[in-house]
DNA sequence: AATGAATGAGTCTTCATTCAT
DNA sequence: GATGAATGAAGACTCATTCAT
């Protein structure tokens, strides 16, 4: 299961490309020539090109959302901040892993039964468990409404970070705010995106 | 511009499969056999598999959101009830077009230049102008604050919507509805969902 | 055997695009598009595109070679005046008939057994004889040396006119006249070649 | 650039293959089939079928012609007897070389523009450059008159020597030469033509 | 451990031809 | 008599994968 530093090339170069063109818009050939590596490396290595695309995901979710669970259960921090903590990891991680998150997209798209589907389904049903806790902890003490929908309260962060950063260029055209540069850009969004989902979210369930 | 009977067969047909398994995914053999045709039938009537895709959003396209422009400049509705029949018929669209609405997903994931995407560009365009039209009605009379920001706002519909609707199957377990028919289901998801778009729109915005 | 008006539009249209793309290259989409007719209108009037291609020869042979053929019987010229008729006739005809006699060349480039070999065959047989039969007229009275290789001498006549006008670009430029209409350079440019022709003929097997 | 076995053998079967039935008129398959080759090593080696043929003609003409520009600035052979050498060489040549002539052939009835046709350009200027200095070089000494046509001059030789090795069954029928072997007929022939062209030349340029 | 050579299956597209009208 | 619709076969080319080295 661990990968060697030319394999973790692949497969980051593998995770572009099938996030930009989709798993059959891109060749083995063309995965090669990017990662500027043998055409046979990627069958050496990994078995197939089905097998590749299951080591992408194994290698994106290992190491993530440890840290959220961790904070759910923290006692220190009031619900409402752990919702904006929330928002505040997930609208990075999605930023920071802009071309994973393509791909879990376009996951979702095709509902085949596949072994990366079920580590999905295992995947979302943890975060739904992990917010789920948050919201509870609020009900409990007073800050939350009873009637919360908690998977559309997830599907809205979710829908709403992916919608925004998928569109940065339209959003960047219709604030003009072209002349920013790049950095200054993502940070002001991706400031305004938190606030955003956050409001919509406090809105709609505080007591 | 005008497609007989065998050609819209053979949109839709298209249409679904590229939904489930994308452009490149998807084979004109694969088309002919589920629309039972012969596979000469698609370069036939449309000359290639590009201009079959440019097709089905030439043939989803025409005759969407006129309604929508006709509402806006409704002079009978407040802005707050717009706004719900926006959210309404955004629902209704997108889940009774669920697979040409994943076709506009994909699309957006593959960022390239095309005639596909020069159209859904200017269909963005409308539509933001459709919102930012009854946004800055209900601010002159008061109804909304004066710093909404709007495209935040259409890609929290637009986003809770899609993700809502492609997890249709994640949240009907995880409300433990797999009692009821799946129409009745449906209309009890788009029903909550429309009312938790509304919810989040309006107390974020409402002055 | 008689074509009517539409055939042989058809008829001329194919040797055209025959004669610059071959057979094998030229569609018959090409030929009805160019023509302007159907694309069935092919197997309607000539049953396929082989026999299309052996109308074309049958239309072009039918009325060549007899003025010819009674100019060597003519009993006023002489011998080497009938050659000088016969190089005059045969460049003409060449340059008149320039894509027929481009088919001929890609015929006999592909030495194959088929009814249009054997025409052609019996035409080449045919035009043998008619010069033979002026040599051997020219021999008789002395003009001619005893051992003319005839086949040779029809080999030079064909092979130089060939050849001068597939290349008369070539030569335009060689000779700097591209400052001729291309009428002026083309009577030009026929008119050395006949003499070129003659002079060959003339100085090799003069007694 | 330069070839392995393989790679020839591909080249050479093609090349008699497009000489015999054209570019168009021969498929990938009937070449891969004819060398006894899988039918993707085609484009694997040279890329595509119109590579394959510019492959075909480099591999021809990098070695060709440079004798001849060597004998041209030969000090030590007579004018005439420089066109001789000529002629030999170049009859010996195109029989030798006999598919690819008629590829060259073949190219020059399609007159198109293409990388190939560039290249046959500068190799037929090349070749009338080496005639005119051995021309010059006769009319300096007094061999040849004054006003040759040298293209003329070329063609007939080009034009002869085509037309006669393409209807050698027709030669060899019109002489009643069917009792001799291949190669003894093939010689005879070759040696007939030789002084033909000679003789045509001499004759007609010789002072 | 790593790779260049090779291939059978599959890709999209065009072909000449047929047939119902 | 003439044609638009339709199709099976074949076209060139690319694919993921294997195998000998």
């Amino acid at each position: 299961m661990e990968h060697n530093d030319k394999q973790v090339h692949i497969i980051e170069t593998a995770e572009k490309l099938f996030a930009l063109h989709g798993f059959a818009g891109t060749s083995i050939r063309d995965i090669s020539r990017e990662a500027g590596i043998n055409i046979a490396m990627v069958s050496y290595y990994f078995g197939s090109k089905e097998k590749l695309m299951e080591a992408i995901f194994h290698h994106r979710i290992t190491h993530a959302w440890i840290a959220a669970e961790e904070m759910a259960d923290n006692n220190i921090l009031q619900p409402w901040q752990k919702v904006e903590e929330l928002i505040h990891s997930f609208v990075e991680g999605m930023s920071n892993k802009s071309y994973f998150h393509s791909l879990i997209l376009r996951q979702q798209l095709s509902n085949e039964m596949s072994p990366i589907a079920s580590l999905m389904d295992s995947v979302r049903e943890r975060n739904t468990n992990i917010i789920g806790k948050i919201i509870r902890e609020g009900q409990a003490n007073g800050d939350f409404k009873q009637d919360v929908d908690i998977p559309l309260l997830l599907f809205t962060m979710v829908g709403t970070a992916y919608q925004t950063l998928h569109s940065r260029e339209s959003y960047r055209k219709m604030h003009n705010l072209q002349h920013m540069t790049d950095e200054a850009f993502m940070a002001e969004m991706k400031r305004r995106l938190k606030q955003h989902i956050f409001f919509c979210l406090k809105q709609s369930y505080h007591k």
